[in-house]
DNA sequence: CTGAAAGCGCTAACAA
DNA sequence: TTGTTAGCGCTTTCAG
């Protein structure tokens, strides 16, 4: 089952495969009947353009690569789609890896993308230093770098990413409005970009209602249901008073509120909970999470657009694109 | 920021590049110190060959494409980390497209896979009969398929499934023995080829215990939260009497719990509940749902290694690999 | 406006 | 054991 070349298309149509190939390609150097004539010819002898043939001639895989740091959730899942989407109808392919939030294995993953050749690269980093070495390396060298979510802040590439400050800030506001004093921040790691942004948000929430910070409410924790669950393990065992938690990710916030459960502690009568990002998750558990929903597949989509331009237009930018959250109130605070 | 070639690497040591293609490529027919020597250059070079020639010289692209009905849970999410895992040491990279539960985005996916010239394709069918067509065409113009979970039996095609029977009448013999009488079945739409699996282990369980199988208790809907929400609430509504559910998949099983919760219903006291997947899912939600877990990452090994011997050894073979389950009890049941 | 020819980087006959 | 050569399917100068 040879599929049919350009050179069966010019040797069908006495053509040149030049010929075909300007018609085919919409250069104008070619008479309208003719590019007419091949179209009709290539639809009707079902030729499909070899896009491995056409990589090697122009030194492009038509492919671009996503990192993710993980799939659990559907966040990535919801942002893949976004970005497939879009990289499918403007003719590229998508790979996805996942660096299950190991810089190493992050690391291997943007090798092997070089080694496949993909065009660009999509990236939400699980460590925002790591392997900036590497980023750099792959900009200087041509692949270009867009990076969304998790980002590094000195990475001078595309970035597309939520106002975190001031999603934080909301859900906090939220909180401290319907009556919560103690208010427990579940912290991510610090070389997580966006942890310390959230960071700033609760802070600035604090300040404006003259609630004052108290560092024994920040618990800095893994980034997993099991990571949630130990910090509130901690926060009662170290005796800490406190009504609600405001965490970094849904993952945390529902971790944190099964073991709150767990020790006959009401959610959201005796401690209030909160969670960032919005998907799906925080609608299926009981109670429904509280939480700062984004727009993941718009994030998905315009990554996709800021890496093609790059790859089409040669444009080097570093345009940041923030978008905006929204707060979703749920059982989980009242 | 040329990478070098093969044809650098040859002016380099002054040989041909095809005793150095040779050298790279273990060719047995070369004398070793000669292949040492090429293979210390390439080192010292940085030479990294370039797949999308060797593609095009071989007519081949070393990728794997990945298609599945969702990914809003982490089920895929599993699977395509062995298959990644698996594929990426093999040389191969994966290309992972969704069709949401839709045949028609599927049968584009197919279509797009072969536009990109994938070596093999793997697939969880959303319907088992849809697309048969393009997986006829596939096999038959040299793209091999290996079906996983959501399978076409009539496709004589490698496949990795579960023991979906013998999971389902485990499940539901637990039910049983826990003093369940009235258990509904949620059941799948038919054109998912587990729905009628699960189904018979459902049925011959009732049966082995002298419970007699009511259709009342079956309740056909989507593979989705909300697909087991509107089912329990039809339950509800037609006032039918049940004191468990066996769902064909967790989300369903976690659509229905939430519902009947928010109904008062005591989850697992008036009703429990047990599901079929074992993800993550089912231990975030509260209760704890009580599954049927698979081994979600050892069947994307197995099927990315099923592709990849097709592929390497152009074997064309229509092995089952059936893997065990496991009943997993939890909360949602007693 | 069209054709001839070269070449992207690699592999594999065929020769030597 | 090594080199020569052709060619995978396509684009793109350069001539005509």
């Amino acid at each position: 089952m040879k599929s049919v070349t350009l050179k069966d298309l010019s040797k069908y149509l006495l053509l040149s495969t030049s010929t075909v190939s300007r018609a085919l390609s919409g250069d104008k150097n070619i008479r309208k009947e003719t590019r007419d004539v091949v179209l009709d010819a290539a639809q009707k002898l079902g030729y499909k353009p070899n896009l491995i043939a056409k990589n090697l001639k122009l030194g492009r895989s038509f492919s671009i690569g996503v990192i993710v740091p993980e799939m659990v959730t559907p966040f990535a899942a919801k942002v893949i789609e976004g970005i497939q989407q879009t990289a499918v109808l403007k003719g590229y392919r998508v790979m996805v890896a996942q660096s299950s939030e190991d810089p190493e294995i992050e690391r291997k993953s943007l090798l092997m993308m070089k080694e496949f050749h993909v065009d660009g690269i999509i990236m939400s980093m699980c460590h925002k230093t790591h392997n900036i070495d590497l980023c750099v390396e792959f900009q200087e060298s041509g692949i270009p770098i867009v990076l969304y979510d998790r980002i590094a802040p000195s990475l001078k590439v595309p970035k597309v990413i939520v106002n975190d400050y001031e999603g934080a800030k909301a859900i906090v506001e939220h909180l401290i409005k319907s009556g919560r004093k103690n208010i427990v921040y579940l912290q991510a790691p610090d070389y997580i970009y966006n942890a310390t942004e959230r960071l700033r948000g609760y802070q600035d929430a604090l300040y404006q209602f003259d609630l004052k910070f108290d560092s024994k409410l920040l618990v800095k924790t893994k980034l997993t249901f099991d990571g949630g669950m130990k910090a509130a393990k901690k926060l009662l065992k170290r005796n800490i008073e406190f009504d609600a938690i405001f965490a970094f990710t849904d993952t945390m916030a529902i971790g944190a509120m099964n073991y709150l459960r767990e020790q006959d502690i009401s959610v959201p009568k005796d401690v209030a909970i909160a969670g960032f990002s919005g998907t799906e998750l925080s609608t299926i558990v009981y109670p429904k999470l509280t939480t700062v929903e984004q727009p993941l597949h718009d994030m998905g989509v315009e990554a996709a657009n800021l890496i093609i331009q790059q790859l089409e237009k040669n444009l080097k930018t570093e345009k940041i694109v923030v978008f905006d959250t929204k707060l979703k109130i749920r059982d989980s605070t009242c």
